[in-house]
DNA sequence: GCAAAAGTGTTAACACTACACCCATGG
DNA sequence: CCATGGGTGTAGTGTTAACACTTTTGC
């Protein structure tokens, strides 16, 4: 029962982080160097201690500041990792929390003396300890979210057009979908304002660009499903 | 980063169960007493200590054996909380699981010197600590769960009657469904198998009990969106 | 002028909702 | 014989998936 605390054993707590990007065509991965003697050239996720007087949540976004300089990115609990030996060192439990930014936006790192990366999700190096079971962990999650919530655009710049979108729908699925069901979909939600510019470059026509609604004006939207390509794919 | 291990100050961790029951109309929920002290007479979550050799899933495993006697249950993990703050006597971070038990087949607990009790879910005592807030986050991921996937037959006896599980599905959603309806889609399905009995005693004419099918029988359905009563209701 | 990507509509199948009456039985 | 709960069908509506051609423009 929950007495006896002065018999209780303690317990390392860190937290590491799955921060998800998108450059366009792919998903990535934000990955750093340990610092540590025996796992030197080993990358990993994003992590680091919980202090004394801070909360999970606040440990991880110091955690991520620490390391990359980024800041105001919405982390997402996801899970907890606690198998005995999954640390070889000494006995850690791990809480793992996810981002999705977009990763052209950050290219460089202000990381003081870390190595901080983006990988390609799909052709990433092998990671520390059990950091590869929390990135799949991670991959479900995001499905299952940017299924019934307009998560995708966090990984988007603010303006963006829907060709791009699909491609991380498409990246995110890891499938293709119908183009005149994808925008018919995508802007029956009601999400997206249609602004005057194309994008200019990429193709030869040119795209026009989209940009998120402000949160008041969403109403409907969010609170519905919002975009499943099958529900199978992602339960 | 994470190294400097023996710099890092350590945690209790603490494992916390949300035990979901039904007994035929309303959702129970199971709490127990807590042995200590200042808080004698307040109820909580079935919860104990993480030990040094025990996985945090086999620890929450032995907490619900050890304090009701209740085995092979299947318990999955909800969220972790770890605010500074949350357990007065010792910063504690406590790692929630939830669990769905058919409540009439475990009345009475052999649970040593602990006293558990079911309540009913609307209608429990005051909880300890930040119990409350996992108990509502319980109930959500309950609804995002039984949506998506057949889990609610965990709740009911292996042999249960159509009407049964419409109010099990109720009970869960807060709301009540067509019967019509209901039963089409639940049979739609095709995870039910009808059996040639008909439950006694409770109406007069008596209804056909079903089970649930063996999992190999069951295709396309549990991967397919299974029960969502409007989706709006649980997003 | 042609290659490459953007943009746009219709149809047929299916799924969901709403709704009302008869059935079997125990008392 | 009647009260209680069990069981069933249909019509209308909305949603989804499948599908192909035209437009723009940089080269």
């Amino acid at each position: 029962m929950l007495d006896q605390y002065g018999k209780q054993t303690k317990c390392l707590v860190a937290l590491d982080s799955i921060i998800f990007g998108f450059d366009g065509s792919k998903l990535k991965l934000l990955l750093v160097k340990r610092g540590i003697e025996e796992s030197k050239n080993i990358w990993s996720l994003m992590g680091g201690w919980l202090q004394p007087n801070e909360s999970l949540d606040e440990a991880a976004i110091r955690v991520l500041k620490d390391l990359t300089g980024l800041e105001n990115i919405y982390l997402e609990q996801l899970s907890v990792f606690g198998r005995p030996d999954r640390d070889p060192i000494e006995r850690t439990v791990s809480v793992t929390y996810f981002a999705l930014i977009n990763s052209t936006d950050y290219e460089n790192f202000d990381s003081g003396s870390y190595h901080a990366e983006w990988f390609d999700l799909d052709q990433h190096p092998e990671l520390l300890f059990d950091h590869q079971e929390m990135v799949d962990n991670a991959i479900s999650r995001l499905r299952n979210k940017a299924a019934f919530h307009p998560v995708g655009f966090e990984l988007l710049p603010s303006k963006f057009t829907i060709p791009q979108l699909q491609k991380l729908y498409e990246a995110i699925f890891d499938t293709e979908f119908d183009k005149r069901n994808f925008s018919r979909r995508i802007l029956a939600s009601g999400l997206l304002t249609k602004l005057d510019e194309k994008q200019k470059g990429f193709s030869k026509k040119g795209a026009f660009l989209y940009e998120l609604n402000s949160q008041n004006t969403v109403k409907a939207a969010s609170s519905n499903l919002y975009f499943v390509p099958s529900i199978d794919r992602i339960v």
